[in-house]
DNA sequence: CGCCTTGTGGGGGAATCCCCCACAAGCGGG
DNA sequence: CCCGCTTGTGGGGGATTCCCCCACAAGGCG
C-alpha cells in the first residue's frame, strides 16, 4: 500500500512515517508540507491513500480533498485533525474524504483507518463515532423516556413538521382541525422556548424527528 | 478489569476468553451460556464489563441488557452480534448498551471496544460506524456535490433560513425588502424542486447551512 | 444585439402564524 | 370529593407569510 503524507509539521510527519512503516505492507512514497504540493505528488505517485492534515499553509486539507477527489477519485483520503466536531467531519466527508481521524488516537486505530480507507470503506475515528451515535440516538432516546417534555400527540405533530408538511397537511393526516395542530405547535414552542414556527421546524429536524418513529 | 462473558456457544466463549485474557489487565470472572444466568452472575461478580451475545436461549441479549442496566447501571455492556444493522444498533444502545461489535472484527478492535466501554464511552464497531456515516451524509450529499446551483445571495438567504429567522428578520438583516427575500426563496425552491417553504427550511438545515459557511 | 441570469421589487388572495379564548376528559393531591 | 393541572380538542382575529402572477436594471455571453 502506497501512502502520501501531508502535514505542515516536519516532526509530525516523521512520527507518522515511522508509525506507518511499522505496519506491514505500507510504504510512504512522498511527503508534503503544504497544500499546493499535494496535488502534484498525488499526480506523480498515484498512491492508494493520501493522509491529509486539515490545517496547512497554501491550501487547507478540505480544499485539497475536493481537488484530489475530482482528479483522482480512486485515491482514498484520510483526514487528520486535532479538534474534531461532527459538523467538521460531515464537511470533510462531503467533499470526498473517506476517513476522519483525531490525532491523539492509538496506533492500532490508525492502522484500522488506513486499511479501511484503502479498501474503499469509510472510517471515522472512534471518538467521533461516539458523538455520532449520540446524535443518532437523541430522538430515539427522547421517545424512550430521556427528557422529552413533549406529549405523544405533540411528538406526532413534530414528526410531520420535520418531514416538511404544511399545517393543513398535518391536520388532514392526523384527522384533526388545523386549529388543533396550531395549538400543539404553540404549546411545544412554549415548552421548548422557541419563538418562531421556523425554529420549531429547525428543532424537529435537528433532533431527528424526521427519521425516527419507525424504529421498533 | 473484570469481565463477564455471555454466549451460548462454548467454543466461541473459549475463543473470546483467550483473546480477552491476552489483553493486559483483563480477567474473565464468569461465563454464561444463556440469558437467565447473566443477571445472577452480574449480581455475584459486579464486573466492569459484560460482553453479551445477542442471540441466546432463555433471554436474548437486548432483554438482558435492559435488566442489567436497571439493576447495575455502572456495568458497561458490550453487545456482540454477527449480523448488524443500524436499526439493531440503535435499539441496543437505547436499552442501555455502551457498545456494539460485529463478531468478525480484528482483535485490536475488541480491545478498543473493551477499554472504551469500561471507561464509560460508547463504542460502535467500525463496520457499523461506516453505515452511520452514510446515513448521516445521505441528505447532505444528495445535491451539495452534484448541483449546489445556488447563487451567493440565495445561499445567504439560506443561511438565515437555516437559523430559524423569519422573512422579515432576514430582510432586515440583509437590508433588502421582504419581497426580495421571498423572490430568492421562490427561485431556490424552483431550482431545488421543493414545494413548501417548510421544506426549504428542512433542506437548509439538512445541508448544514446553519453551521457551515463559517467553517474553512 | 437579443437572451439569460441575478438582484431588486410589487399586487393580491390564500394560507399561516401567533396572540387571545373555551371546554371536556383525565389525573393527582389536599 | 373537589380543585387544580395537564392534555386534547377547537374558535376569532389581526399580523404575517406564502405563492402565484408581474416588472425592471445590471451584467454576461453567444
Amino acid at each position: 500500500m502506497q501512502v502520501v503524507l501531508a502535514d505542515d509539521h516536519t516532526l509530525v510527519r516523521a512520527g507518522f512515517r515511522r508509525l506507518l512503516e511499522a505496519f506491514d505492507g505500507v510504504e510512504v512514497v512522498a511527503e508534503a508540507d503544504n497544500g499546493l504540493q499535494v496535488l502534484d505528488l498525488v499526480a506523480l505517485h498515484r498512491p492508494d491513500v493520501l493522509i491529509l492534515d486539515v490545517s496547512m499553509p497554501g491550501k487547507n486539507g478540505l480544499e485539497v480533498t475536493g481537488e484530489v477527489k475530482e482528479a483522482y477519485p480512486e485515491v482514498g483520503i484520510l483526514i487528520c485533525s486535532m479538534h474534531a466536531t461532527l459538523q467538521y467531519v460531515k464537511h470533510a466527508l462531503s467533499v470526498g474524504a473517506s476517513g476522519f481521524m483525531v490525532k491523539d488516537c492509538a496506533p492500532a486505530e490508525l492502522q484500522m483507518a488506513l486499511t479501511a480507507v484503502a479498501s474503499g470503506q469509510t472510517y471515522v475515528s472512534q471518538r467521533l463515532s461516539g458523538q455520532m451515535v449520540d446524535a443518532m440516538m437523541r430522538p430515539a432516546k427522547a421517545e424512550s423516556g430521556g427528557e422529552a417534555a413533549l406529549t405523544p400527540r405533540q411528538r406526532e405533530v413534530m414528526v410531520h413538521l420535520a418531514r416538511g408538511e404544511t399545517t393543513k397537511q398535518i391536520a388532514a393526516a392526523m384527522n384533526i382541525s388545523v386549529k388543533t395542530v396550531e395549538t400543539h405547535r404553540a404549546r411545544m414552542m412554549e415548552t421548548l422556548g422557541l419563538r418562531s414556527g421556523t425554529q420549531l421546524v429547525r428543532f424537529a429536524i435537528q433532533h431527528g424527528y424526521d427519521r425516527a418513529e419507525s424504529v421498533d
